[in-house]
DNA sequence: CGGCAATGATAAACCGGTCTAGTGAACGGA
DNA sequence: TCCGTTCACTAGACCGGTTTATCATTGCCG
């Protein structure tokens, strides 16, 4: 038989199809002996639900869609979006929901992937990531009335749900404890200045400097690339008055500044100390190894999707989920400063 | 108005829902006049496909499915996947073709993903990827009657295209290069034996050690986890007669086993040479770079997804498309022996 | 025992497209 | 002038589910 439908088991049940789809979504309608019955039809005659069939009446698609909007060069040495992708996929798919995944160049494509998918109904919900200031990307989700988590930016978002972690906490942790090492000068190599987490950690630097005392304590801006990350290591060290540590906010960055640091004749960490904003088996093969602010990401990625999966359940229902702050883990690229 | 739909656009311009239909579709049945109208007044009220609507008829879903059977933890560090991905991404974005992704534990969960993918006819064509040795899947896609494309086995797949490089060509480009240099006692750190481009890249060295009359040339096998690369790498340096030479099948086992040579006190390259068999940024960031065997992995998907959208536009018409093969592109870790 | 509600089931409408059979008009050739 | 063909378009079936309106039974209560 050419793949079997409802109208299949129906006729070999001998009830109607209304009573195979009641049966079969386990609501009302149906007797227990009846439903009994149809279910073991459905499975002898190896029945699949037709996803489009289901979508077409308005119901579920049972796919939830992601768009990431960056460079594909960067986005491929990145093991952050690996990790994160397996974890939102790990909690996806034990709901058997399916991932729409796109890659584009900028925000504009990206919300113009939003709006076809909605329209074409492809999609019953939207994890957004990289959350910008001012993301025009909140305004059209909303608009579009679609369920949606934010991966990255902490609440206030109406009604999209969002997860996060507490960068501002973790940036302190680490200034602190560069601080207890005898370290003033503090550099933060950053990624894109339009990013709330970039903004999150320069400014915890900038009030940690404050309170601490530290003179000079700025961030760079980059593209997240390690071509950026190692000009702007080149700057730093170059400059007068050096900074005796370095905060990156991508271990890839952190890897090429510590090329960089090698290149120069800077000794890492006797001359200057290296901490990681995110880590990664890549932080761990270096040598030194890097010092880092880890967490798991994978972990991240599961708790995004239960937060869609319960935005899907109950849309009214939103939540702004704070998940584990990154923990410090020293290696060998912090020490305490010489004098 | 909620959602237009053809209905709407047909009473608008004054026709049937059919004529709506072959107008937007591009097809014969409405004079010039009538579909420049039709269109017309589609774009007005912003009509949009309904993706499922159109997949109910039996019409294309307009996804290609990906589905990745390794674990997460290795995933996540592979720069090789997310450039794949975004290859794959760049030329189906741009025939609007959606993908559909999923990463599950074994091959088993990967063939029973397939199977309710097309039976609920969410995708209309499938890319394998890590091709095995009597791999279950192609069987699988043959028996579910839909268009594939498999990327990394060369062809031979029946009704299943094929992406592939040349790998046995490259290993033998890096053994003749290691050759040159005076190596004579070379060994490959490799990844799981079962994958088809892991046995072709072993029996390469093999055979290259045969001709260049090379002893010891031998394979050891990896699960491509940055720890197994480093245990093999300690085996290797530990035993008598340690190689000279090693090629590591991935960039991340590579620099793992950088670390460890490092560890060891064997200096690279003057002791021990090293190239990686796959090429990114990891490689250029170490110290000493590593010399690696470079391909365009973007290229790679772009050309895996052009495969997959001819096959899908005729079915009949598989093709078996070699790419480029992969470069030696010598950088810092590899040089002549000193003897 | 009559009336009413709850239960189990059915038939048919519906979702938004695609596609086929059919219709009417215009046109061309003999 | 008449027939056959082509062209432009329409009406309606159809895809595989979900959902609603309806109906027959049964059970319960006063």
């Amino acid at each position: 038989m050419q793949r079997p439908t409802i109208a299949d088991i129906a006729r070999r049940a001998g009830v109607s199809k209304g009573a195979v789809s009641f049966a079969l979504n386990g609501r009302p309608g149906v007797s227990e002996a009846t439903r009994a019955r149809i279910l073991r039809v459905a499975e002898e005659i190896n029945w699949r639900p037709h996803s489009a069939a289901r979508a077409l009446g308005g119901a579920r698609a049972d796919a939830v869609g992601l768009v990431i909007a960056r460079p594909a060069r960067t986005l491929g040495v990145e093991p952050f979006f690996a990790r994160l992708l397996s974890g939102l996929q790990a909690e996806f798919s034990s709901q058997s929901i399916a991932l729409h995944l796109m890659i584009v160049e900028d925000t504009r494509a990206e919300i113009e992937i939003y709006r076809s998918w909605v329209s074409e109904r492809r999609v019953d919900g939207l994890v957004l990531i990289d959350l910008k200031v001012r993301d025009p990307r909140i305004a059209v989700v909303e608009q579009l009335k679609i369920p949606a988590v934010v991966v990255g930016g902490p609440g206030r978002h109406g009604r999209v749900s969002s997860v996060w972690a507490d960068d501002r906490a973790a940036m302190l942790s680490a200034v602190e404890y560069l601080a207890v090492l005898g370290h003033t000068r503090i550099a933060h190599v950053s990624g894109l200045p339009e990013f709330q987490h970039t903004q999150r950690r320069s400014r915890a630097l900038r009030d940690a400097a404050t309170r601490l005392k530290l003179p000079r304590a700025r961030s760079l801006h980059t593209d997240f690339s390690d071509a950026q990350g190692a000009a702007a290591t080149r700057k730093l060290l170059a400059g007068a008055g050096r900074p005796t540590a370095i905060i990156y906010d991508s271990d890839l960055m952190a890897v090429a500044g510590l090329g960089v640091a090698l290149e120069m004749g800077v000794a890492v960490p006797h001359e200057l100390s290296i901490i990681s904003f995110d880590d990664s088996v890549l932080a761990q093969l270096t040598h030194p190894s890097l010092t880092a602010l880890s967490r798991d990401t994978y972990r991240f990625g599961v708790q995004a999707a239960q937060a869609m999966t319960a935005v899907l359940a109950d849309p009214t229902k939103t939540k702004n989920h704070k998940t584990e702050t990154p923990r410090l883990i020293t290696r060998e690229s912090t020490s305490p400063t010489r004098n």
